[in-house]
RNA sequence: GGGCGGUUAGCUCAGCGGUAGAGCAUCGGCCUUACAAGCCGGGGGUCGCAGGUUCGAAACCUGCACCGCCCA
């Protein structure tokens, strides 16, 4: 099969559908063998593919390709959640397009609605990760509203409840009021900005005096119940106790001490809104303080405002402000930085709410998770990451998780329109089991989606049921997610597991670095240098971006994309056809499939790049297992450019030319390597790879051989090196010999197509030179190739024979060249010195090391032997150099 | 305020107790029939600062500085 003459990679990405309709991807229980599961963390069902998507799916999908060439009985669940906010915000704002509300359209036809919505765009995300190549079985793709799934979030919220570990309250919680719902802390964002604290003048209600309370929100005056201060502050020593006139309402409040109020801060006294800030309802509980809710879920000011009730809180705020002017109660208003809280979906500012929600009591479900991780049962990688979920886990508050919205699992408790009672069961109760009676009203609020994407990892695979697939599948083996989720997923996975399940959802957790710019920006819209992956997969392909985002996935915190790793790793899918090209080309007429050569029977540079391969094998396959993603990607990349093409490829043009023997076992190692890379590449770039292994599938020889390299096995390292260790040594010196004389023709000149003659020199006790002649036989060719030099060898130290040559030192040795008529001896005579300096720098170390009593007395015989072994090696090059420097007649 | 991570070549990172490495960028020379998205070669680092441990520290310990992130 030709390979046409540059690479395309729209074309090779067309295999992603073959292997789908293949059932590449489709898990099967009843397979045998070891087990790999993972289930995606899933996306946002209005999301669209950004860039944290395309890197954690190619690890996920790497790991999993490999697994599967590995023979596991792999399973990877694509699926996404119904993110009731973002969801129901975008339906929303299309609604008010056509000039309609939900509340117009009435719950079911706004929860038809959003369906409609989901069946349209809700799959984006998933198509966008088929593009990205994304080994996913579709077969079992889930959404959290599936039926299943959706008996799931029943069923688990029934059983919290009956342990007493679901509770409902009321008590102050954020809430959003343009969302109009409650939200669990994670949800909430801090932001700092510059605002302004007001002080206003709270005259006592005896006329005899005031206090000036420091604030950020004067709109909430008017729903205070005290004014607290230190009971430590001497200057308000007299006036606790005392009773305020609170102004513009005119309600009688006591001033109260309490030792949580900070002295410095403002005026010392702080006014004192149970129903509207945190800090005060805790100290509104302790003095049993009424709690005056002021405002609605729209924000807006209620009849407890007075005069003020029906304005926005902000029109409120500066009508309160103007009011305490005129009233001369404004004493004065100073720049003040502080924190808000905003809603992390949609920015706004959140509004500490008086209401009743449901919670899940965290701390007994905390506490298992924790232990898990502490005796290993699940690990993070990095490590450093558990100490971020150890600490967000001890310090975990209960955990809101009912929602005032309509897209969601609606809560399964019954509330009696007679007496009130409140029944919590998985289907409607027939009537109340407390006064009979049949007027039952389900609960309007949904759970928050985080509750159903806790269960993800084993409601996906059919719990409640015992499943096949859960007894096969679960626990998974890893999850692959980034830091900003732990919290989210991984906290709320790991306690809902270990409840449910008793056994953790996964083993391992990996967490990705988060993606920047190439300057380190975090990537936000806000900021504009948000990167779409679809755009660079279009630009530069794929199976580059695949390669790049893994190469840079660093156990690190960050990783830093930029167009010029993408260009290189573009370059790379180039090298890569063209090293096939060569490779094809090579093998026309030859014998399909390429019958294999024993060992025995190859020659040097074919044992020694399978001695790589080898190597390259193992070294892949431990880093891919440890999560160093970007150590398996260097080191393929390095056996590939480095050793396959420039080394062997080159090497291998000789005996392919030859012919006979020769050619037959330059072909059989031609296709077995580069086989071999292409199934260690596959799992990183694997539109390319099935695309040249198809080309080169005819030649391979193997019993049973897979139709797709998608299934193909996964290299396995042989046992024993098929190179000696004097083999070794040898093509050591040849590597070493070919990139001095290489550097030597740079260094003096000699056209790039010049072939030269080269003298070798090596220095080397007497009773070893028939050893090294024995290797030098067999190298010399291979570096008259790649150093386009006849090398003739010499023992003699005679000066004579290196009369006129240019020298050049290596560790064993020194090569000389015939330089041309014109060259620069300056120059060489500075590459000379630079050398030697840098030489008798390690030397001097090296004596002094050897000099000193200590170390010959406290380092082990091992290194000191080592160590004089270097010494005596630099001595020999130092004094070579300083002849070789003299004889050019320059000093040294 | 508590915690975590970082500081090594121009950039991004690896090295984690015995002669400082890679990729990219840069510079010089080459269109050598797989590949100019290429080949060959070169330059470039007192490893943030200060102490300590050690025969020996980029690496281990302590402190400091700066950058970034998380939690409150």
């Amino acid at each position: 099969m030709e390979l046409s003459k540059t690479f395309d990679p729209k074309i090779a990405e067309r295999w992603y559908e073959r292997w789908v309709e293949l059932g590449y991807f489709t898990a099967d229980p009843a397979r045998p063998g070891p087990v790999f599961s993972i289930v995606i963390p899933p996306p946002n069902v209005t999301g669209q593919l950004h860039l944290g998507h395309a890197l954690n799916v190619t690890l996920q999908d790497v790991i999993v390709r490999m697994r599967r060439m590995q023979g596991y009985n792999t399973l990877w669940v694509p699926g996404t959640d119904h993110a009731g906010i973002a969801t129901q915000n975008v339906v929303e704002r299309e609604l008010s397009r056509e000039g309609t509300n939900r509340h117009q359209l009435g719950r079911e036809a706004f929860e038809r609605r959003v369906w409609q919505w989901r069946e349209t765009y809700g799959g984006r995300i998933l198509h966008q990760l088929r593009r990205l190549g994304a080994s996913c079985d579709w077969t079992r793709e889930r959404f959290t509203l599936d039926e299943g799934l959706s008996r799931a979030v029943i069923e688990v919220f029934v059983r919290l409840h009956r342990q007493g570990l679901i509770y409902r309250e009321r008590t102050l919680i954020n809430w959003c009021p343009r969302c109009e719902t409650a939200l669990s802390d994670l949800e909430v964002s801090h932001k700092e900005v510059d605002g302004e604290l007001y002080y206003i003048r709270y005259p006592l209600e005896d006329g005899s005096g005031a206090i000036t309370v420091a604030t950020t929100r004067p709109e909430t005056m008017l729903g205070d119940t005290a004014v607290a201060v230190n009971p430590a502050d001497a200057r308000y020593k007299e006036l606790a106790g005392k009773s305020l006139r609170l102004p513009l309402v005119g309600r009688v409040i006591p001033i109260i001490t309490d030792p949580s109020v900070d002295s410095a801060f403002g005026t010392g006294a702080v006014k004192i809104t149970p129903a509207h800030d945190f800090n005060d309802f805790a100290i509104g509980k302790a003095h049993g303080l009424e709690e005056i809710a002021t405002m609605d879920g729209r924000g807006r000011m209620t009849a407890a405002a007075g005069s003020y009730a029906g304005l926005d809180r902000n029109e409120c705020r500066n009508a309160v402000l103007h009011d305490l002017e005129v009233q001369e109660l404004l004493e004065k208003t100073e720049p003040h930085r502080h924190a808000l809280a905003v809603c992390s979906r949609c920015d706004t500012v959140l509004e500490p709410m008086l209401s009743t929600q449901w919670f899940v009591r965290i701390k007994p479900l905390a506490d298992k998770a924790i232990a898990a991780v502490r005796d290993g049962r699940t690990t993070f990688h990095p490590k450093f990451w558990e100490n971020t979920y150890f600490n967000w886990m001890e310090n975990v508050h209960d955990w809101c998780i009912s929602r005032q919205l309509w897209w969601g699992h609606r809560i399964p408790a019954y509330h009696c329109g007679e007496c009130g009672n409140t029944m919590v069961a998985a289907h409607r109760p027939a009537a109340c089991d407390r006064c009979e009676s049949v007027h039952l009203r389900q609960e309007e609020d949904v759970l928050d989606t985080w509750f159903s994407s806790g269960l993800w990892p084993f409601s996906t695979l059919g719990w409640p049921d015992d499943t096949a697939d859960l007894r096969t599948y679960y626990p998974t083996s890893l999850l692959v997610t980034g830091f900003d989720i732990i919290f989210f997923w991984v906290a709320r996975m790991m306690m809902l597991g270990l409840e449910f399940t008793g056994q953790v959802p996964f083993r391992d957790v990996y967490i990705t670095p988060l993606v920047r710019d190439q300057f380190g920006k975090k990537m936000t819209k806000s900021r504009g240098n948000v990167v779409d992956p679809l755009e660079i997969m279009e630009s530069y392909g794929t199976d580059a971006v695949r390669f790049t985002l893994a190469q840079l996935a660093v156990q690190g915190r960050d990783l830093i994309l930029s167009n010029d790793r993408l260009a290189a790793a573009r370059a790379f899918a180039n090298k890569i056809w063209n090293a096939a090209r060569f490779v094809m080309l090579n093998l026309e007429g030859a014998p399909q499939p390429t019958a294999p050569v024993p060992i025995n029977q190859l020659g040097l540079a074919e044992r020694w790049i399978l001695s790589r391969l080898r190597n390259a094998i193992r070294e892949i396959g431990a880093a891919i297992d440890a999560y160093e993603f970007n150590v398996a990607a260097a080191r393929l990349y390095h056996f590939i450019w480095h050793e396959f093409c420039d080394w062997y490829i080159e090497l291998s043009k000789e005996p392919l030319r030859r012919g006979g023997r020769d050619q037959h076992a330059a072909r059989f190692v031609l296709v077995h390597c580069f086989d071999q890379l292409l199934r260690l590449l596959h799992p990183f770039m694997p539109f390319i790879s099935e695309e040249l292994w198809q080309a080169l599938r005819p030649y391979i020889d193997e019993p049973g051989l897979s139709p797709h390299l998608a299934v193909a096995r996964f290299p396995k390292a042989a046992d024993a090196d098929p190179l000696s260790e004097a083999e070794r040594i040898a093509m050591a010196h040849c590597l070493e010999a070919t990139e001095a004389i290489n550097s030597l023709r740079a260094l003096v000149g000699v056209h790039p197509g010049q072939r030269v003659p080269a003298l070798l020199k090596p220095m080397i006790a007497p009773d070893q030179r028939d050893e090294f002649v024995r290797g030098f036989e067999t190298w010399k060719a291979y570096a008259s190739v790649m150093a386009k030099a006849d090398i003739a060898l010499t023992f003699d130290e005679a000066a004579a024979s290196r009369q006129g040559k240019v020298p050049s030192t290596i560790t064993w040795g020194e090569v000389l060249i015939e330089p041309p008529a014109a060259f620069d001896v300056e120059k060489t005579r500075a590459s000379l010195r630079k050398k030697l300096n840098e030489l008798r720098g390690h030397l001097d170390k090296h004596q002094a090391r050897l000099g000193n009593a200590e170390f010959l007395q406290k380092a082990s015989a091992d290194t000191r032997a080592e160590m004089e072994e270097r010494t005596l090696e630099l001595t020999s090059q130092v004094g070579l150099l300083e002849k070789q420097l003299s004889q050019l007649g320059g000093a040294a």
